[in-house]
DNA sequence: TTGTATCTCCCCCAAAATGAGTGATTTATT
DNA sequence: AATAAATCACTCATTTTGGGGGAGATACAA
């Protein structure tokens, strides 16, 4: 009988090489075990109920459907499976997709082969394993811009405007008059250099002023 | 004359015991110099000139003004000071605060000597060190709600209604008749039992719908 | 087959919100 | 003394919004 408590892990990566020397860490380590390795995610899917891995590595840049959407659909069918990406891709685009498809970890591909059998006992004990890199863009997608035109009151109407209130609301919640809200927004609208509030979210979150 | 490279690191902890421990961990590794402590921000911001750290070890929970306010006032004069938190709280609100005033890493005091000085040199190589815990929480907050009573198109309009669209702009940008934006938004206020827009994209950030 | 859900479109209506214009006052800070 | 920031006022025309009432098409499940 096999060990009950080895972690099944399936890979999904195109480049037989790459897939190879993946499949032959894994299974250097007694405590991971790979079940299964497929070049496509179609091929992958169509096995998982099979192979019901705990843990996928999965490529990005896949012919066919892209891991990115293949993360979604196997999330959505089997969200207790963790998916890592493990990729070349380290563009926010991308990384941002894929952690909103649903992948518990991201990794780039010139990670060695310590850190990555870490990463999947990382991913097993509830963590989410990031490269130095990608931890780092994370992080920065929740800081702000230190070099806005808009005054820190400016900055607050606007935060308001984008939760949908209108501006006898943000007058409400910030104790000023209805008219210095038009106020401010007049002036926010100067400076962003646009004239609708759809306009001024849209330039805000490019340039990370909220 | 003394090592050119050796990486400055100030602290800021009001436990004397824990502030002593981590500045002799630091000061065992020479590659690390911890050039002050204080036990207050206010201590800290006041010397920060003279220090010149390129390191900050910063605590949360300080008497005073707080570690977070702290990290807002000093990213503000020193953008360069990378900050780590170091702390007990590990709940969402401060540690997704914490990030937003400009720190670079969390870490929970439960973390080893070894992976401390390892988060060091991993931030001054522009990287993110953050706790197992702390990088789920961060990389959750990328994922939607998986049990959205909301359907796709639902969930399409309330995403444009939260970049500031009107009724008009949605239906352009959709392809479909204003009066069926208005149709969907009906439904969505229903589904969410609210009646206003800014209801209703309170609602969907709370539950993650969007 | 008969619902039920989803997506699509249509009309009416009144209240509210918006954007643009043109001002003003006060308080800091430089 | 000058500038920036925050506050408030009033007009005006146009859009937007939310509520109400419907209806047709498709698709999927009971």
């Amino acid at each position: 009988m096999l060990n009950k408590n080895i972690i099944r892990v399936v890979i999904v990566e195109d480049d037989d090489i790459i897939r190879e020397s993946f499949v032959s860490l894994i299974n250097s380590s007694d405590k991971y075990l790979c079940i299964a390795d497929y070049d496509t995610c179609e091929a992958a899917i169509k096995n998982l109920t099979n192979d019901s891995p705990q843990i996928i590595l999965m490529d990005i840049g896949l012919p066919g459907i892209s891991g990115i959407e293949g993360i979604r659909r196997i999330k959505k069918v089997y969200p207790k499976i963790e998916i890592i990406v493990v990729t070349v891709h380290n563009e926010d685009e991308k990384v941002f997709d894929a952690l909103c498809a649903g992948a518990s970890g991201y990794l780039t591909k010139n990670i060695t082969p310590e850190k990555l059998l870490e990463s999947l006992s990382e991913v097993i004990k509830g963590g989410a394993p990031m490269s130095t890199n990608i931890a780092k863009l994370v992080i920065r997608s929740f800081q702000r811009n230190t070099e806005s035109p808009l005054t820190s009151r400016e900055t607050e109407v606007l935060q308001q405007l984008a939760r949908g209130k209108s501006y006898t609301m943000i007058a409400g919640d910030l104790h000023i008059n209805k008219e210095t809200v038009r106020s401010h927004i007049k002036n926010i609208y100067q400076k962003l250099n646009v004239n609708s509030k759809a306009e001024a979210l849209d330039k805000a979150s490019k340039d990370r002023l909220i």
